[in-house]
DNA sequence: GCCAACGTTGGC
DNA sequence: GCCAACGTTGGC
């Protein structure tokens, strides 16, 4: 299994919102970046991943699983973008903030660190443990 | 709200 | 195929 995190701002699309459809998920659309397209296209069933509030929340707030693997992106007719629907999970006992992220050493080489503008990012199993840890959350 | 960093586009 | 111009993202 593979671990991924994917961001979105909380004021357009949340953790709140996210959750709200419960266990039938809902596609991640509107991706717009060869990078994260490709990373959703190698994502299986049942991978999990980090659910990350960018710019008015700067935190790790909960964990997803991948319930449909890529598929045409229904916002758009240009074939070119596919997209995952995730579901939520469970939330986070204490979120884990960025802050909390750039000042753990063992952490310093994930990808919301070095390229923050990626909007789905892999993330490895170390980091996994580590971040869910943080967040005194098991999966 | 600003702006640096990054990705994409399109003229040459 | 290069690179300047432009648009977008996201931390601050």
């Amino acid at each position: 299994m593979a671990y991924w995190l994917f961001k979105s701002e909380p004021d357009v699309w949340g953790w709140d919102h996210q959750t709200a459809k419960g266990e039938q998920g809902e596609e991640w659309d509107g991706v717009r970046n060869y990078q994260a397209r490709n990373n959703m296209r190698a994502m299986k069933l049942g991978d999990k991943g980090f659910f990350y509030h960018s710019r008015t929340g700067l935190e790790i707030v909960g964990i997803v699983e991948v319930c449909a693997e890529a598929h045409p992106d229904s916002t758009t007719d240009d074939d070119r973008w596919d997209c995952v629907d995730i579901k939520a999970v469970r939330p986070f006992v204490k979120p884990v903030s960025l802050e909390t992220i750039k000042a753990d050493p063992r952490l310093s080489e994930m990808v919301l660190v070095n390229n923050s503008r990626l909007s789905v990012q892999p993330v490895s199993e170390d980091e996994w443990r580590i971040i869910c840890d943080l967040g005194q959350t098991e999966i």
